[in-house]
Parts: C-alpha cells; sequence; structure tokens
RNA sequence: GUGGGUGUAGCUCAAGGGCAGAGCGCCGGACUGUGGCUCCGGAAGUUGCGGGUUCGAAUCCCGUCAUCCACCCCA
C-alpha cells in the first residue's frame, strides 16, 4: 500500500488550513489592488533555460528540474522545471509581451513556487508567494510605492511590530571597495558579512579567514558595521540620517556607492508620505542571495522569526536577459511569503474568531426514506434565501443527526419529521442554547437567521 | 548538505527482552422524535518498512523511509 503523506515537503490543505490562507491571501490581494497593481498568473512549469542562471549557484541547485519524457527519459536530461520565484516569470511575460503591455507594468502575483530544499520549519519545498512588481520605471517613487504596499498589507493583517531593513547592492559595491575587497571576491564577502547577527563578529571573521578574504578588510567593514549600529542607536531622532552619513564617509568618492546612497536618501525622503514611513530601517549588513537585484534591497523582519517575512529589490538586468542583446527593462519588486506570515500569525493568534466558524448556517434533518425530498425541498428554500445549508445524506436515528451538527459546529438544526409535514411547520433548534421553537415553514429563514445573527 | 530526537489503535501517549495497554474519538445500547452529562457493551494494531541477534524483539543491532529540532541556506 502506497504511503498517504503527501510527497516530501508538499502538504495538503484542509479545509481549516485554507480557510486561514484564503483569508490572508484575500487581505494581501485587495491591498495590492489598492496600490493599482493588476493580477497575473504564469505556468507552474518554464523551460529549464528560462530559470537555469538567474539565481546564483545556490539557486540553480534548488530548481525542481522535470526529466525529459519519451525516448529520451533514460538520459536524466532535463528540459522543463518548476518555477523557483514569481520575478523571473515576469520578467520573461515582460520580454513576450512589451509591445501590447503599458508603459508602466504593475502587476501582483500570488501563487505557489517549488524548491528542492530541505524542509523545516516555516519551509516547504511548495510553498506560496505574494509578489508585486513594478515594471518599467528607475525612479524611487517605485520603491516608496512597493515598500508602503508590502507595509500597509502586512499592518492590515494585523502586524504592527516589523521593520523594513533597507540598503542597495551599489552601497554594498562602495563599502567593500572602500574595505579593500577585490571585485571578484564581493560575494563571497556578502555572505559573510550578510550572517553577522547569527554567528557574530568573530564568525563573520572566520568566515572572511575561510574565503580567503584579507582579515584587515572584514575589521574595516565590521568596525563600520559597529559604528553604524552604535550611532544608529544613539540618534533616536533620526537613525537612518546617522547611518547614511557614516556610509557616506566611508564610502569617499567610490562612484556606485554615491549613487547609491543618494536613492536611499531619496527613498527615505519620499517614505514618510506613505504606510512605510516608521518601519523602513537602514542595515547596512543586509545582503540577500538572490544574484539578479541591481540597486535597492528590502528585507521585512519580525522579531520572532529567524528568517524573513519577506523581500525584494530592484533587478533593472533580468528583463534584459529576454530581451535582443543591450535592451534593457527597469524592474523593481517585492515579495510577501505567505508561509511565514501563517506561521507568525498561528503562533500569535492573530486569526479572527470568525474563520473558525463552521460551514453551514443550519442543517436540515431527515426523518425517513419518504421525507428525503421535503428536506431537500426545504433546504432548497433556505439556501434561496442565502443560508449556508447542510442536508443530513441518510435517515439516520435524529439523535445522531444531532451529534453530527453539532461536531461540525453548525449552529441551528432544522428538523422536518412526520408532525411537522403534517402540519406544515419546521422545528427549529439552536444547538448553542438547545433552545427550539417550531415555525411556520414559510417562516424557517428568518428565524434561522435570527438565531445566528445574520442580517434580513 | 551536517548533527541530534521521535515513529506503538483514528488522535495523544504508556509498556525498555517474557500474553500490546490507557485516555480521547468511533460504533452499539440504556433513551424506537433530539447533540452536550452519566452508565454499560463493542470494534479496532504485521508496534513505519526491511534485515540481523535471541528459545523469545515494540524493546537490542544494522539499513531504510517518514517526521521534528538545531545548523547551512532561504520566503
Amino acid at each position: 500500500m502506497p504511503s498517504t503523506q503527501p510527497a516530501r515537503g508538499m502538504r495538503d490543505f484542509l479545509p481549516a488550513d485554507l480557510r486561514r490562507r484564503a483569508f490572508v491571501i484575500d487581505v494581501i490581494a485587495r491591498v495590492y489592488q489598492r496600490y493599482g497593481f493588476e493580477p497575473l498568473e504564469t505556468p507552474a512549469v518554464e523551460n529549464i533555460e528560462t530559470l537555469l542562471g538567474k539565481y546564483g549557484e545556490e539557486g540553480n541547485q534548488l530548481i525542481f528540474k522535470i526529466l525529459k519524457r519519451g525516448e529520451h527519459a533514460a538520459s536524466g536530461q532535463a528540459d522543463l522545471a518548476l518555477r523557483y520565484d514569481l520575478t523571473v516569470p515576469l520578467a520573461r511575460v515582460v520580454a513576450e509581451h512589451r509591445a501590447t503591455l503599458p508603459k508602466f507594468f504593475k502587476r501582483y502575483q500570488i501563487q505557489p513556487v517549488w524548491r528542492a530544499d530541505r524542509p523545516a520549519r516555516g519551509r516547504f519545498r511548495e510553498f506560496y508567494q505574494c509578489d508585486v512588481d513594478a515594471i518599467g520605471s528607475t525612479s524611487l517613487m517605485v520603491e516608496a510605492e512597493l515598500c508602503a504596499a508590502a507595509s500597509e498589507a502586512l499592518t492590515t493583517l494585523g502586524f504592527a511590530d516589523f521593520s523594513i531593513r533597507l540598503n542597495h547592492r551599489a552601497v554594498l559595491d562602495g563599502m567593500l571597495s572602500a574595505a579593500g575587497v577585490v571585485a571578484g571576491q564581493h560575494g563571497d564577502a556578502l555572505v559573510a558579512l550578510d550572517k553577522l547577527d547569527k554567528i557574530g563578529r568573530d564568525g563573520v571573521l572566520k568566515e572572511f579567514e575561510a574565503r580567503g578574504l584579507a582579515p584587515d578588510s572584514g575589521e574595516r567593514l565590521l568596525d563600520l558595521l559597529a559604528r553604524i549600529a552604535e550611532a544608529q542607536a544613539s540618534s533616536l531622532a533620526d537613525p537612518n540620517g546617522a547611518a547614511l552619513h557614516l556610509l557616506a564617509e566611508f564610502v569617499g568618492t567610490h562612484e556606485a556607492g554615491l549613487r547609491g546612497l543618494a536613492e536611499l536618501r531619496d527613498l527615505l525622503a519620499l517614505a514618510p508620505a506613505t504606510a512605510a514611513a516608521a518601519h523602513l530601517r537602514i542595515d547596512p549588513s543586509l545582503a540577500r542571495g538572490l544574484s539578479y537585484y541591481t540597486g535597492a534591497i528590502v528585507e521585512i523582519a519580525v522579531p520572532d522569526l529567524a528568517g524573513s517575512l519577506g523581500g525584494g529589490g530592484r533587478y533593472d538586468g533580468l528583463v534584459g536577459m529576454f530581451l535582443e542583446k543591450g535592451a534593457q527593462i527597469p524592474a523593481c519588486g517585492f515579495s510577501l511569503g505567505l508561509e511565514r506570515i501563517i506561521v507568525v500569525m498561528t503562533e500569535r493568534g492573530m486569526f479572527p474568531a470568525s474563520l473558525a466558524g463552521s460551514s453551514a448556517d443550519v442543517m436540515v434533518t431527515v426523518w425517513n426514506a419518504d421525507a428525503r425530498a421535503a428536506s431537500l425541498a426545504l433546504a432548497h428554500d433556505l439556501r434561496a434565501a442565502g443560508l449556508r445549508v447542510d442536508v443530513y445524506p441518510e435517515a439516520d436515528k435524529l439523535g445522531k443527526q444531532m451529534k453530527y451538527a453539532a461536531s461540525r459546529d453548525i449552529p441551528v438544526a432544522a428538523i422536518l419529521g412526520d408532525d411537522e409535514v403534517a402540519t406544515g411547520m419546521v422545528a427549529v433548534k439552536d444547538l448553542r442554547s438547545g433552545a427550539q421553537v417550531t415555525v411556520p415553514r414559510a417562516d424557517v429563514a428568518a428565524h434561522v437567521r435570527g438565531v445566528v445573527a445574520l442580517p434580513a
């Protein structure tokens, strides 16, 4: 007998799970829509060349590959793959439809992605991302609106204590160059630096050594980060300004670094007018793993989760990888991780109590075989009146039917027995209070509404 | 990918070489027109799977799969 468990890292979503997921997705989608983003869906499967080389070395290995079919099946070669994120498929779509899409294309996309990763707490092999991206503009207005949209989505869900860590790839370049890290080793240095909050100062220095980086470069970078953290803590009125000041000192005349700092200043100047205002925090140690980012990068953190709730950034070169040589279309996007949000909301008890409710407002009982049609007819009328109605499917003993309704948390039973049919009445029982009244058949819907406190 | 924990009834868990158990749930009855409370009875397990040690294995050993935790990485 085959196992009844879903494949490793995959999950079945039972009704109670799905209600919570649908609630979160609905909140996020509505906020995205309010910011003028349009819906998009793309296939689960992409040609493998579409995905390869877009995510960096780690990413390439985590792509779920689909072997060639037919006579090539034995070769182990893959020509298709499950999508790894929603950003690369978007870049492909933008390149494919660039002639007809609006000049500034703003889309949101809430779909599953797949990674051949080892499952862990809050981490799965199939999981949903909630992406918003704006294509076609290099303006920092775009970053500001994306941060605002993500902030508003989280705030609407009930999060108050999140921070949006903010950095810039060009600033990182400037920092590393100023610290004496040669261009070819920037990636290694970033990976090490990114772990500062987990492994501490000494851990980062060891990483530098392990990766063949000059120890004094590491020292200088760590000193800078420590000075910035200190300055942020002591300038509560303007921690971001203090951080930018120190970064500017350190970066000196590095051209890209100066450009990045100017962009961060620009973004911070725009943010006070948005929902992201209180949440943005310059964090010079933020690097992010994906290789396609070119400008501002952000990540959302909450205190009680090791990983992030979401992240994003500017990727002005990605769409160009699907275009004729030299062509480029600027883009910037943000992704909220549905699973992470649900984990934290569940732990904190943030879901509204109404989500735990039942699947039906009322259950119609079935007296005996002859009464089956009468019960269906009653259910039909109640449904026409807008109620959610379950009909017990068999003519079991009434006690069993009541027990079933109670076990499903259905608040009302409509009992249609011989006596009721003969007199044109229906017995309506409130299963929560035990109160039962017999009302004329025509009044059942109104009465049930009253019992479950629905508006007429 | 690394290290560790755990797999026994539908669920939560006992039994640590000598007859596989409890609570909850489920089914039937006390109550043939009414759930929750009570009482009585019942069904239910190849102890994850495969091998080994032993007179005898849920228990010890090896392997394997699943799952959880901490790392690595990420959403």
